[in-house]
RNA sequence: GGUCGGGUGGCCGAGUGGCUAGGCAGAGCUCUGCAAAAGCUCCCACAGCGGUUCGAAUCCGCUCUCGACCUCCA
């Protein structure tokens, strides 16, 4: 067996092979910290995760890379642009860090609601500008860049007339033809200060207006969007990395872009494998800003979106994610995540039950057939992740074990039906597959308001206790309350109160 | 217009040339003080039209239809 991965490079489904193993260099883009994470969002991060989390499991040393893009114009999402020029007081002005304080706050909070792993290193855009200019040199010296006007651009034109004869011509990626694009963009031309439309920027000469700049060779400016990557990727991977991954929308231009940069400046393809995952819709239609139809992650959670009729946990909408394969589409609805949340809620409610209860490995099975349906089951879960990482199939499987591990909890079938061999291999499987690989944590239901709930109703039935002499009854719950860490207090005026300790 | 990817049962979603996932919803039964949960059973879909084949939802062609991307933008 081997994990085999979609290269959207090549098309097909490839094994996968690292450069030097044991050593896995995988780079993710990240997300722009100029608003709010929508769901959309959240699906690139935990493909990538159940990713890292599956390569660390095939026992590879992992340096898993995942940028924060907080270069940019910098203006909050949803906020009309003020007059930052004339605004004194600085305190009045709009500050970017702060921004990107508040949305990269938000945003790993949002990582780790879902039980994302952390990445091993998580640069910063701003905080590799030099890398970045370095680089802009170096094309430019290379003779694949040119300034015009204070901002460097990108000659595709030139880059494509010699990496074609290196059979990587541009638009390798994206499957994109250089002249149909010229074709069809000439109409749009204007005065420009690319020398083609097709060019993209390296650098960008600052406005007045643009409040985030950066000192650099040609003036006062800041990065393209492309080359931020390149040149984290590069600071941190090398040369040439094992696996590239980001939404399928970047793929044109970004990843274009990015390798065509890194191949100039470190003559090779910067990634072997190319992975990208499919959008998330919502009535069929890509959810994005653009479209005004996203759903942000915290209204997700506190169910506030009006399409929503009531909150979704985090693991429910990693579970329903995870129900589909990465790169198909998934249609988002409230019903579906409330299939999702039923469907999850049973599964972790037979994989718990299972996980405490003990066998003996000397047990022999008297239901044969059973006993090698469960192993067939869970040996088909590494061939599934194995296949491109179908978690779909995997939650399958998991389904397929419920009924069984349900059946044994009501007795309807005995426990030696299956030999204390597999259901010990059931168990750890089961742990390993739900909470390491697939990164399903369990949740604990219970809130602050369902608590207090339930604490007022036993003040109530010791209420009534009291009332009919029944002290046995009201002095059990105080006692068992307090043992808890809960205090009952029996105030004055005869109403009851309580303190956690 | 160009490039690419789709159209699977009420909904979400896997999938393979023949053995036709899984979840949710729905129906029946069992269990059950009531309710819930759970178990068992049922619900056999693949846009349309041709073609290839002993056999296609799965391969080919055409049609209809939906979507993504098309260079300064997360």
């Amino acid at each position: 067996m081997a994990l085999k991965i979609y290269n959207s490079l090549t098309r097909q489904k490839e094994v996968f092979e690292p450069l030097n193993a044991p050593y896995v260099g995988m780079y993710v883009c990240g997300p722009t910290v100029s608003g709010e994470s929508h769901l959309g969002h959240a699906r690139p991060f935990i493909t990538f995760d159940v990713l890292y989390r599956y390569l660390l499991h095939l026992g590879y040393k992992v340096r898993y890379v995942r940028n924060i893009t907080d270069a940019g114009h910098f203006e909050e999402e949803g906020k009309a642009a003020e007059d930052k020029i004339t605004s004194k007081a600085i305190l009045e002005k709009l500050e970017p860090m702060e921004l990107v304080q508040k949305y990269t706050h938000l945003y790993h909070w949002a990582m780790d609601q879902f039980n994302n792993l952390p990445p091993s290193i998580e640069p910063t855009a701003t905080g590799h500008i030099i890398e970045q200019i370095e680089m802009i040199k170096k094309i430019i010296a290379d003779g694949f860049a040119y300034e015009a006007n204070g901002s460097v651009y990108f000659d595709v034109i030139k880059y494509n007339e010699v990496y074609s004869k290196k059979n990587q011509p541009y638009g390798i990626l994206s499957g994109r033809n250089l002249e149909d694009q010229l074709d069809t963009t000439r109409e749009l031309d204007n005065q420009d200060e690319k020398k083609n439309k097709v060019d993209f920027a390296l650098w960008k000469k600052a406005p007045v207006e643009h409040i985030m700049r950066w000192q650099s060779p040609w003036g006062e400016g800041f990065p393209g969007w492309h080359i931020e990557c390149s040149a984290m990727a590069t600071k941190y991977l090398g040369k040439k990395f094992d696996i590239h991954g980001g939404g399928m929308d970047l793929q044109f231009p970004h990843h274009e872009c990015e390798i065509a940069q890194s191949t100039v400046c470190n003559h090779e393809m910067p990634a072997r494998y190319w992975v990208h995952n499919n959008m998330i819709t919502i009535n069929g239609r890509k959810m994005g800003k653009s479209y005004n139809n996203v759903v942000k992650l915290s209204e997700l959670f506190d169910g506030s979106h009006p399409i929503l009729t009531q909150a979704y946990s985090p693991m429910t909408v990693r579970f329903f994610i995870l129900q589909s394969q990465y790169r198909g589409t998934l249609d988002f609805s409230n019903e579906a995540l409330q299939a999702s949340e039923k469907a999850l809620r049973r599964l972790m409610d037979a994989y718990e039950w299972l996980k405490a209860q003990s066998f003996t490995s000397d047990k022999k099975s008297t239901d044969a057939t059973l006993d090698q349906q469960l192993k067939t089951w869970i040996n088909e879960l590494p061939e599934f992740m194995e296949d491109d990482l179908n978690t779909a199939k995997v939650v399958a499987n998991l389904f397929e074990m419920v009924p069984v591990i349900n059946s044994l909890k009501d007795k309807h079938i005995t426990a030696d039906a299956v030999s204390g061999a597999t259901w010990q291999l059931v168990q750890a499987q089961l742990a390993l597959y739900i909470e390491q690989v697939l990164g399903i944590k369990v949740e604990s239901g219970v809130n602050k308001k369902q608590l207090n709930g339930v604490i007022h109703l036993l003040i109530e039935i010791r209420k009534e206790a009291k009332a009919k002499k029944d002290f046995a009854t009201s002095d059990k719950i105080r006692n068992q309350l307090l043992e808890m860490g809960i205090q009952i207090k029996d105030e004055k005026d005869g109403e009851v109160s309580f303190t956690f300790s």
